[in-house]
RNA sequence: GGUCUGGUGGCAGAAUGGUGAUGCAGCGGACUGCAAAUCCGCGAAUGUGGGUUCGAUUCCCGCCCAGACCUCCA
């Protein structure tokens, strides 16, 4: 790397500071996300965690050579199953039908598809491979056909999550089943009975518990050490802290994540979604009546790690300012050429721990500048933009390409309208003006002529 | 109850031990037949009580409030 490059910091949850990134191997940056349990349509809180990794792993390929970035699909879970069941479906019917619409959201927000996307069935023998291992070193135990991890065996425990084990014990809220050696022990397999999904094992036929796929399929597909591992806040505690458990003393010469990455919640108008607020939003909700770059714009505009407030007048906003881009995007120059590097300002921001809002104020410079007829900063604004996944449209779709209204229609009122104004016949000129405005159509009157543009 | 975040203009949202970005909204002006867009300008904020300091929004403590996690969760 030149030395001129912007050096990037990002904030690391286990040791709860910002730190310089140093990748394990500059020429494969290792990058593993939790990806969603498949049973229903992704909402826009998953959204915002696979929005992070997205710019994270967009900003990593424009540092480094070569990012492999893994994210895996969950497709056995006993939501899964009791989904199923309600639909009166079958689980691959579920699962397959919901990693479709999965795909199709994501590839809507412009969200880059992972290089691998392993599903947890498919993996089922690396996981019982750990299971093995992790008994034989004394790690887990078997008891009434489950298989349990040990927390006691492993010193590290709480140490991600930043929680004493007396902690976990004191608020715990579920009860503790009877053949846990020590309550915070977790489940590695657990049996299943003829309705359940199961595989045969050496402890009977069954299915993993929640934490193992991440680290079975992370070990085969990123190694013993990776360096980054990326997820909401709500996975830190346990799903992460086991995640890491299991996998430090199975493979206790690797170190598992050099990097932990967690993004804050969403609210939705000052308050968590949740189904029985009835303000549980999925992303098609959103976009059945927003431009989808909207949606990932206003996302953008919270730095990752700060609690994020959802609201229609937000995404209002976003729209409008997407409406100043695309029009500082007029100024591209005619001919086609490639776009120069986004500026470094811009990048050191994001190298900045993701610092989005400050990226975005940058952008909004370029866009003053490119306003003022300056083409470079135009085709700068629009690399920017693009690094994070904005600005890939045309200002020409922007602004007319959901408008549903004919564009001859539209041409021929404008001429009338335009020999109207020339007799001077302002009455009919602005009645014209109305009747598009009715039809969601705004006319600008520039030097150029008259162009029209969907409200 | 335990652990942990956070509280910044009307709203969204950065940053910082020493004149507090940016965007939206608002107000005034230019341009326009009128608009729209654009441009110029303006007003507007660090929850609360202490402490440390020459100086605190920033560091420390109490309080209030909000949110997350405490074995389903992005």
């Amino acid at each position: 790397m030149p030395d001129t490059q912007p050096r990037l910091h990002l904030h690391d949850s286990r040791t709860r500071s910002t730190v310089p990134f140093v990748p394990l191997d500059p020429l494969n940056v290792r990058v593993y996300y939790c990806g969603p349990t498949v049973y229903d349509l992704a909402h826009i809180g998953n959204l915002r965690a696979m929005l992070t990794a997205d710019v994270l792993v967009r900003l990593l390929r424009h540092l480094y050579p070569h990012v492999t970035y893994v994210r895996n699909i969950t497709d056995v879970d006993d939501k899964i199953n009791a989904r199923a069941l309600a639909n009166s479906e079958s689980i691959a019917e579920l699962t397959a039908r919901t990693i479709r619409d999965f795909h199709d959201d994501l590839a809507a927000v412009s969200i880059l598809p992972p290089d691998v996307e392993p599903r947890a069935t498919h993996h089922i023998g690396e996981m019982q491979d750990m299971i093995h291992r992790l008994i034989k070193s004394g790690h887990a135990y078997e008891a009434e056909g489950h298989v349990l991890f040990a927390v006691g065996t492993y010193d590290s425990y709480g140490a991600l999550s930043g929680r004493s084990p007396d902690d976990l014990i004191a608020g715990a809220r579920v009860e503790v089943a009877p053949y846990k050696r020590d309550p915070g022990d977790f489940v590695l397999w657990k049996p299943s009975d003829d309705q359940t999904p199961g595989w045969d094992s050496p402890w009977g036929r069954g299915r993993p518990g929640w934490h193992i796929e991440c680290s079975a399929m992370s070990h085969r597909y990123l190694g013993e050490s990776f360096d980054i591992h990326g997820g909401g806040s709500d996975l830190l505690f346990p799903h992460h802290e086991n995640e890491r458990a299991q996998s430090m003393c199975c493979h206790p010469h690797g170190r598992f994540a050099a990097h932990w990455v967690h993004n804050a919640m969403l609210l939705v108008n000052g308050e968590k979604m949740s189904k029985s607020l009835g303000n549980f939003l999925t992303v098609r909700d959103v976009l059945r009546d927003t431009p989808a770059e909207a949606l990932r714009l206003l996302l953008l505009r919270a730095q990752y790690r700060s609690v994020l407030n959802f609201t229609q007048a937000g995404l209002d906003e976003a729209r409008q300012m997407l409406d100043r881009f695309y029009r500082a995007l007029e100024h591209l120059p005619e001919q086609p050429a490639p776009l120069p590097p986004p500026p470094d300002g811009f990048v050191s921001m994001l190298c900045d721990d993701l610092n989005t809002p400050r990226a975005l104020a940058e952008m909004h410079a370029l866009a003053d500048a490119a306003l003022g007829g300056d083409t470079l900063a135009a085709r700068q604004l629009k690399a920017a933009g693009n690094l994070i996944g904005l600005l890939h449209d045309t200002p020409e779709q922007w602004f007319r390409g959901r408008s549903t209204v004919d564009a001859g229609a539209i041409e021929a009122l404008i001429a009338e309208r335009l020999a109207a104004r020339k007799a001077r016949d302002f009455g009919r000129a602005d009645a014209i003006r109305n009747e598009l405005a009715a039809q969601g159509i705004i006319l600008e009157d520039g030097p150029q002529g008259t162009t029209w543009r969907q409200a």
